[in-house]
DNA sequence: CAAACTATGATTAGGCC
DNA sequence: AGGCCTAATCATAGTTT
């Protein structure tokens, strides 16, 4: 095996690098995490940000929240009142297509969080669940009446994930190819009790590998609560 | 002698800070923060920046290299030509490649939401497993199983959709730019910001500059204002 | 060789003074 | 606002594919 894999992270000086290629490895980097920290100092602080990066070639590189033309604009004219420019709108028309792009793009991002929180959520959830699991003491009383409560209620979360399963690979099937999601073979018969056939069709294939949560270190944050809804 | 004279950093969730004190000194270190990385790409890479941000008391900050201004202009500059037929077709495709992500980050969260409401279920479920004996019950556990590969499978597809995210962010700031204007400015001469953060091209507007106010005026139709953006 | 992953240490920023 | 102390995050080099 290895033991010393990497000296990790080097200080650079802060001067130009000279290797074209690292160069733009760099700023592909760099400017990544630069719209991140933007991004976050947007929603952490409700601010308003535009970004503007010309590359080492030359192409433009654009943040902005909730648009750069509306910041830009804003900054130009310190003149924070409504616009009444009528004539100016078939020109944003024009822009129309890009500025468009770039609201949704804020929405996806800002939708995106809110779905990483919820995925940590439920697994912490998850965990705590195994957890009790593994805690857990039989007890020798059981009631049947709760028994049968239990009963009714695992019957009901088999039926929905049954559900689930089969809806999200249909959605899946018409994703495209690098999606190593849901595999195609069955997992047979779970009906261990009383089960309705339609739900044979639901079927899960593992994928060991993808469950590299704990192993990543960067990019995840740990939302602790937020119970928040979504914006229509 | 100090003990643990703090607790250190904590991580905090990226949302929007409630308390507005603590929200006023977040917004100060992260703003400086991202200038400070601003300067950073800029004397690495080389490259012009522009950071523009209303404070949450609407005071501006910006960060130009060379200069905000000049950098603003050209990013306007560079779009007044809309009959450039292939462009249509670009800025067609991305957009339709956006409402397709927007598409699936609708259909991902609304099955997120019903995994959370399973979750809350399995959660009530746990608890009064707690108390009543299980062991003869097979089912309970292939319904635990079959939601935590739903979760697997909903965190993959997530990640695929944060790839496409990204991709669609780059793909769309490279996009703006397409006509290769002078960049000959004499940049990469100013060494370590971090020495001297009161260098000439960074400047803090607060509120008098004056400021000529070029000509530059409207130019926007769409007004939204962050406060629909989020629900608190 | 570029993209992706990992290990690791530099850097940032949250909680307190 | 200005530091200190830490933990969280990030950037980088090395490695892999």
């Amino acid at each position: 095996m290895k033991r010393k894999s990497s000296s990790g992270r080097q200080k650079i000086p802060i001067e130009k690098i000279p290797k074209k290629s690292h160069l733009q490895v760099t700023f592909s980097k760099r400017r990544s995490g630069l719209f991140k920290k933007a991004s976050e100092l947007c929603t952490l602080c409700g601010v308003k940000i535009a970004i503007i990066v010309f590359s080492p070639a030359d192409k433009a590189f654009s943040f902005g929240h909730p648009e750069v033309e509306s910041i830009i604009d804003r900054y130009l004219n310190r003149n924070p009142m409504p616009e009444s420019g009528a004539h100016h709108l078939v020109e944003a028309h024009q822009n129309a297509n890009v500025r468009d792009l770039n609201m949704q793009l804020t929405q996806i991002l800002s939708q995106l969080e809110i779905e990483r929180k919820r995925g940590e959520e439920l697994e912490h959830v998850r965990k705590a669940r195994q957890r009790q699991f593994w805690w857990e003491n039989p007890i020798e009383e059981l009631g049947f009446n709760e028994l049968q409560q239990l009963r009714v209620s695992m019957e009901e979360l088999k039926k929905n994930v049954g559900k689930m399963s089969s809806k999200m690979m249909m959605e899946h099937s018409s994703l495209s190819n690098n999606s190593p999601i849901i595999g195609t073979h069955g997992l047979g018969r779970y009906d261990a009790f009383e089960s309705k056939p339609a739900e044979s069709s639901c079927m899960m294939a593992g994928s060991p590998t993808s469950d590299g949560v704990d192993g990543r270190v960067g990019d995840r944050t740990a939302g602790t609560h937020s119970e928040k809804k979504r914006c229509e």
